[in-house]
RNA sequence: GAGGGAAUGUCGGAGUGGUCAAACGAGUUAGGUUUAGGACCUAAUGGCUAUUGCCUACGGGGGUUCGAAUCCUCCUUCCCUCACCA
């Protein structure tokens, strides 16, 4: 029985690795290079969590992989800082927001450490430090410059108690989360970012990207671009107050439905609303913004559409007859002009509004319009006056025309991606390059007088906490000197994350935002690793940053990760969502101090595919422990001489295998094939050095601490992991036997069919393109006393022109008889 | 409502036109080893048969094909994302 201390051979292989510093970067123009980068996280005061070993193991076999092939790898790491959680620490125990970060950064290190996690941690990044965060000022600044970072109003849930704004998700059911406060609605002014300008190369660089077709369609969705045209209604002048606008847009996707408009509908939340509402409305509007406000915006999706007369009439422009203006609670404030046309008989939306408060419903379009829902179909046109018997597709152009004729619609693409809000009234964030001045206005910081650091004497309680420092707020207004005051708001965390890979090229560069000959060498990302949450915040951000900034021209590239890979969710034994709550967290520490770092890293990687995910198993990681500790005694009994011919043709299938699984990310299934690899040495007895040192290196991406103290065993010198990939001897692989008789294979095949089918006179079979001239027509006729036909086909394009090719695949021929 | 994904033994899951369904792991049962337990080794683990074998099975129906878990189509169930986007 071999006993091993699996503690004492982890620490000392980390403690070389680091001292050697063997996983430490370097830019080398001669060598390709090559960035694994896993999603950097929130240092959290609870500190990793399995789901975050499992997306770094994954990082990190792919990290060491690709350093034994011989690339220059970079694979770097660091911390998300800046944020909520650790405010709210604060707030609750009184410590100090950096304190608890600088707390919670050590303990991940630690564990990543214990982890043995190629890092580079000469390059770690830390978000809430002054000198990562200048860049953030600097880039604010850059959009600011290019008219891409602009001030509005905007609505925020506000906690009048905690007088703090709250996110959507901090005031669900329109309380607050923390003390039970029913949230208010406040307009405030805030920065803006317009990712709107990118919408179109965010979209159309999508098939520049191998990342999984879900992301993609996320994202899409997302961005929800949509053509339509844009018509002018008039308002109605004489009910109209004193103030309003003469016209408005409105924005449709619909125009061959115009006839049937019989009433509009604006949000109850736009901004001009009041400039559409008669003195006579006014009380009726109050009375119904007032019960809205007691609704928050999670809830309004499953509620009873419900409005209010303005007062206002419209004038629809095909009919000339003044309709109604309601104020709704189903129309999206910021999305077209905030305004829609109701077209009652043919959107089931209108139709449940026109029904509640008897609204004329008019028909204009052939169909069953049923007692209870809108007629949403294609049909012909009627009711429409000169487009009657037209179809509805044909009049969508038709009409547009008319109208255009008339100046009153132009066509217009709108898109659901809204400009990126990044003003946040909290203090840990990012200080918001802005001064406000009496005399000159809003004012940007000078670029040289960057960093505006956070400080460091705050008070946490009610609001936020910059609000209250006065001594930081006052400053000189940086064009006449005078007195002014700071912006007291911060940004967005997601703006840290938008281009910190970037940074990991040259992390401590204090003059500019990293070296460009740095960047240009190291990036783009070659594979980005982390969790489908991200697919709508984070990984539009960061496009829509590396856009922007190869617009400034220090980068040359307009995708920061062509490749994406998601990892999957691990849940605990029942299949549920692990959380503190439900006392189901698996701490990875607990495991690795238990099995042991190896055997929880082989486990992560051996019990599903890495995309989809699984449930903990703690009979599962015994399993592993299993196996781990078999190599060991593998490693004891083996003897040490020749390879039988057995042995050589199943190491160089594992060698190629292992390599491609790594490549693809199918790392569940390099775990087998390890599996199957060590049981056959085992059952051999003896093999050669050379076969023993091969399986140690395909184990060692996998495995790293054991396999370099097996390493060591077999008396090498140095690191195993800077070893070089063992390479593929292919006359030993076992394709190629069957390749050589490629042709007696498809006689074999096609044999019994033909008995079933002695009528068919011919053959089409369907090899793989390689292959073609392996197959000798002739010889296969004369064997099966038919006429034969060969194609050289694969999955993707089926070259038969008669459309009858069948799939082929390596070895294995597709045949149709004729 | 829109979009995406999935359904295979007792369980987790391989397999994505033929070689070949159930690899690999876990569980269960029997035997060996052991003072006992654990660990380890061997075998069995859809049905029938003493065996060669035969049959049944990849959510359900239909289809394409000489051949379908795999391709097409409809349906059922489940998961995820966005969601009153005009």
């Amino acid at each position: 029985m071999v006993e091993v201390n699996f503690k004492k051979i982890e620490s000392k292989w980390q403690k070389k690795w680091e001292e050697e510093k063997i996983f430490e970067a370097k830019e080398d123009s001669k060598k390709e290079k090559y960035y694994v980068l896993e999603m950097f996280a929130y240092p959290s005061g609870t500190g990793i969590h399995i789901g975050h070993a499992f997306n770094y193991t994954m990082g990190d076999i792919s990290s060491r992989f690709k350093l034994m092939q011989g690339f220059n790898v970079l694979h770097p790491t660091g911390f998300d800082s800046l944020g909520l959680p650790a405010e709210n620490a604060a707030i609750k125990d009184g410590s100090h927001p950096e304190e608890y970060t600088n707390k919670a950064i050590k303990n991940f290190i630690k564990q990543q450490k214990g982890l043995g996690l190629t890092y580079d941690w000469q390059r770690m990044v830390n978000t809430a430090d002054p000198g990562y965060y200048k860049w953030d000022q600097w880039i604010f600044l850059k959009m600011l410059e290019k008219g891409l970072a602009y001030q509005k109003e905007a609505v925020v849930n506000w906690c009048p108690s905690c007088k703090t704004v709250l996110a959507n998700e901090q005031a669900q059911s329109g309380k607050c989360e923390r003390c039970d406060t029913k949230v208010e609605i406040k307009s405030l002014k805030q920065w803006f970012l317009k990712i709107t300008d990118y919408a179109d190369e965010l979209l159309r660089d999508h098939k520049k990207l191998n990342w999984p077709e879900k992301t993609i369609a996320m994202q899409k969705n997302w961005i929800g671009k949509s053509h339509g045209i844009e018509i002018d209604f008039e308002i109605a002048p004489n009910k109209l107050p004193a103030e309003g606008d003469k016209s408005w847009p409105i924005f449709t996707t619909r125009p061959d439905t115009l006839f049937g408009v019989t009433f509009m509908v604006v949000s109850a939340q736009h901004l001009r609303l009041n400039e559409l509402v008669t003195e006579e409305q006014e009380k009726e509007v109050a009375k119904f913004l007032k019960k809205l406000k007691s609704v928050s915006e999670k809830d309004l999706g499953d509620l009873e559409k419900e409005g209010v007369f303005t007062g206002s009439y419209a004038i629809n422009p095909a009919t000339n007859k003044e309709i109604p203006i309601y104020a709704g609670n189903f129309v999206v404030a910021d999305y077209g002009s905030g305004m829609v046309m109701a077209v009652p008989a043919h959107d089931q939306r209108d139709f449940e509004f026109a029904k509640k408060y008897k609204l004329e419903i008019k028909q204009v379009i052939k169909g069953d319009v049923a007692k209870d829902r809108a007629y949403t179909n294609s049909g012909k046109l009627m009711n429409s006056e000169s487009f009657n018997g037209m179809e509805n597709q044909e009049a969508k152009e038709k009409i547009t025309e008319w109208l255009k004729e008339k100046r009153k619609a132009k066509k217009v693409i709108n898109y659901k991606l809204r400009d990126w809000g990044i003003s946040r009234q909290r203090y840990w964030g990012t200080p918001i390059p802005i001064v406000y001045c009496d005399s000159c206005g809003v004012v940007p910081v000078h670029e040289k007088d960057l960093p505006i650091k956070l400080p460091k004497n705050v008070k946490f309680g009610k609001g936020n906490p910059l609000e209250g420092n006065e001594k930081w707020i006052k400053t000189k207004c940086p064009k006449c000197k005078k007195e002014a005051r700071r912006e007291t708001d911060t940004m967005d965390t997601f703006v840290n994350s938008s281009w910190y890979f970037l940074r990991y090229c040259d992390p401590q560069n204090n003059r500019e935002i990293f070296d460009k000959k740095k960047a240009k060498y190291w990036m783009p990302v070659d594979l980005y690793i982390g969790g489908a949450e991200h697919a709508c915040m984070h990984l539009i951000y960061s496009r829509f940053y590396t856009k922007f900034l190869a617009d400034l021209g220090v980068i040359n590239f307009r995708e920061p990760a062509p490749r994406l890979f998601h990892q999957g969710m691990i849940n605990d034994e029942k299949g549920e969502k692990m959380s503190k709550s439900k006392g189901n967290v698996v701490e990875p520490l607990e495991t690795m101090e238990k099995y042991g770092v190896d055997t929880t890293r082989y486990f992560l990687i051996s019990v599903a595919s890495p995309d989809k995910g699984f449930n903990w198993s703690e009979k599962g990681i015994q399993g592993s422990a299993r196996f781990i500790k078999k190599i060991f005694e593998i490693f004891e009994n083996i003897k040490i001489g020749k390879d039988t011919l057995g042995m050589a043709v199943r190491i160089n299938q594992s060698i190629k295998n292992i390599g491609e699984q790594i490549e693809n990310l199918q790392f569940r299934k390099s775990s087998i094939e390890l599996r199957e690899l060590f049981d056959m040495i085992a059952d051999e007895g003896e093999v050669s050095k050379e076969t023993l040192e091969s399986s140690l290196k395909l184990l060692n991406p996998f495995c790293p601490h054991i396999t370099e103290e097996l390493w060591a065993g077999l008396g090498n010198e140095g690191f195993i992991s800077v070893a070089e990939w063992p390479t593929v001897d292919k006359s030993m692989l076992k394709d190629n036997s069957t390749e050589k008789d490629l042709n007696s294979k498809i006689i074999a095949q096609i044999k019994p069919i033909l008995e079933k089918f002695q009528d068919k006179k011919k053959a089409y079979v369907y090899v793989m393109p390689f292959e073609k001239e392996k197959v000798d027509p002739a010889a296969i006729s004369e064997a099966i006393e038919k006429e034969v036909e060969v194609w050289a086909t694969n999955e993707k394009e089926k070259v038969d022109p008669e459309n009858k090719a069948k799939k082929a695949r390596p070895g294995m021929p597709g045949i149709y008889l004729e």
